[in-house]
DNA sequence: TTTATAGTACGAAATGATTCGTATAATGAA
DNA sequence: TTCATTATACGAATCATTTCGTACTATAAA
């Protein structure tokens, strides 16, 4: 599976949000959250290379494309994460998530979740 | 703090196992672990180029130069974690943890070192 | 001292990602 | 039908990163 660019990503994450969306859409949105103005004819480039890459896929029968991302968040981010964890942290999940858990501050209930998470996969093991 | 790219990474994590090495022995090294062959001077020329950004440092007293990191391990993965659960999981670091846990396969031990962590901080919490 | 070897310096090409200008086409209002 | 507006298509410039060839230099062995 291809690996999306950083901009590619950008404009995944809103279309996964957004379901499906214009390219004049995920422009305004991108231009708000840059802090540098983004021209529109640059998304439009971008999301007309992601098509033919097959990151996502539009509907050309109206005049205005729609666009949907093909590839899923979830298979996106696994393979993503996959990477990083090579890249950044020498292939330790358990690095990886040591290091997230003890910096960044997570809520209480975060904590929970992320615990029964844990307490799961042991049932599980131990079958 | 500059984000070191992925050339620099991999010639990062040599040097911070290695405490200190030379261009050759960061070379060999590279040359292993890759599939494709690179040639010395490439790696050379790379860290050159982070000596001038400061990524490293190196002793020239000797004709073989000695190089090693000036950056630390963990600020560094702190920094790239920061921008990967921005990117990738558009912050959210539970996202993050979960997905890391639920798919790659921890060991019962490592789950247990996790466990113990979060129950550490929900400790610290409290007070 | 000469020469082979092992090293560094540096410019520039190749690659990949991003950005945008300009040309062109479709739509709808006057 | 004509014109202004709103789209898409596409080539090319720019920018960052990576790659490597070539020139030069220090060292040590002959």
């Amino acid at each position: 599976m291809a690996k999306p660019t950083n901009s590619e990503l950008e404009i995944l994450q809103i279309l996964w949000r957004e379901k499906q969306a214009s390219v004049k859409q995920v422009h305004e949105q991108i231009d708000e959250q840059r802090e540098e103005d983004v021209k529109y004819t640059t998304i439009l480039k971008l999301m007309q290379i992601m098509n033919e890459k097959g990151l996502v896929s539009r509907d050309t029968s109206k005049r205005t494309h729609i666009y949907k991302a093909e590839v899923s968040e979830r298979a996106t981010q696994q393979n993503l994460l996959q990477r990083f964890v090579n890249q950044a942290f020498s292939g330790s999940t358990k690095q990886l998530v040591m290091q997230a858990l003890g910096t960044q501050e997570a809520s209480a209930e975060e904590l929970q979740e992320i615990k029964a998470l844990i307490e799961k996969m042991e049932r599980e093991q131990k079958k």
